[in-house]
DNA sequence: TGAGATTAGTCCTAATACGAACTAATGTCA
DNA sequence: TGACATTAGTTCGTATTAGGACTAATCTCA
């Protein structure tokens, strides 16, 4: 075990910009899932009902590919929210194989309650960003996803 | 529901800030769980063992501070540690509330070998970087976390 | 000193989260 | 057409994850 070794890794340049990615990161998580105190909602499912509200439904594959949610997950979060009526399973005709997933009343109305809400929320804290800053972020964020 | 109302706030301004912030991060959190494939450890675990190196210990609100890992969550990650001899629990001497976490032998082993080797495998994409879009991306990062 | 507040961890529940194995349906191509 | 690969979701096992109730230890301060 050398102490030399493991004091350069920990001394390699890029560290700082890696943790302030998760810190960053993290506390915008932190504060986006503290608007769904009121909702009934948890993030996961608040993420779905977005991705659905103005559309005519959506595969479990597109649902997945938006919100970055697993298809293993995902089965769980749709269960969930079709237990609480606010989506529906619909087969497809075309292809059996998909799944569309479609807003209740229900959940069209829970979708045109929280999403401005939530938004309004979020908006308020980003809103403090100068608009160069917000370019910047914008800019910085982009070539950050490249790396990976 | 008003789509008016929904259809405004979906086109707010900072909504791709926002998913450029979660994408970005959630890209980079992918490729470096996938750097522990062949390590036994899980991207919690590994976050406190490397937190634990060259240190004689820290306590669970020490280490959950430095991973972002909440206090109950971070019991569990102990136990699963400790039962694969990486960690030791000591009680504190000067005040018995707290706990002090130890690596084992055979855990400083493990941090010797996957603290370098994950360091290594993230170099390789963070240095892709130039130096200016690194210390952009860092400050950009610094005021996106300060809004929350 | 002693009651009340605070702090450090643990325990509990519900919900992610991921990967791998599995099923049903579809596509491919010789 | 028919064997084989591929795709969409489900299921399962293990491990986080957050939050809240709980216990034990310490601190505060009158």
């Amino acid at each position: 075990m050398k102490p030399s070794i493991t004091k350069a890794a920990a001394n390699e340049k890029f560290l700082p910009l890696m943790r302030e990615l998760a810190r960053a990161y993290q506390a915008f998580a932190a504060y986006d899932a503290l608007g769904y105190r009121d909702s009934d909602l948890t993030t996961a499912q608040a993420d779905v009902i977005f991705t659905l509200g103005n559309t005519d439904g959506r595969t479990f594959k597109e649902i997945g590919g938006r919100t970055l949610i697993t298809k293993g997950t995902l089965t769980g979060v749709i269960d969930r929210l079709e237990q609480k009526d606010l989506v529906k399973r619909v087969t497809c005709t075309d292809d059996r194989r998909c799944v569309l997933v479609t807003l209740t009343a229900k959940g069209k109305r829970k979708f045109g309650k929280e999403f401005p809400r939530q938004i309004a929320y979020l908006k308020e804290r980003f809103d403090r960003l100068s608009d160069a800053d917000a370019q910047a972020a914008l800019r910085s964020l982009k070539k950050i996803r490249e790396l990976f």
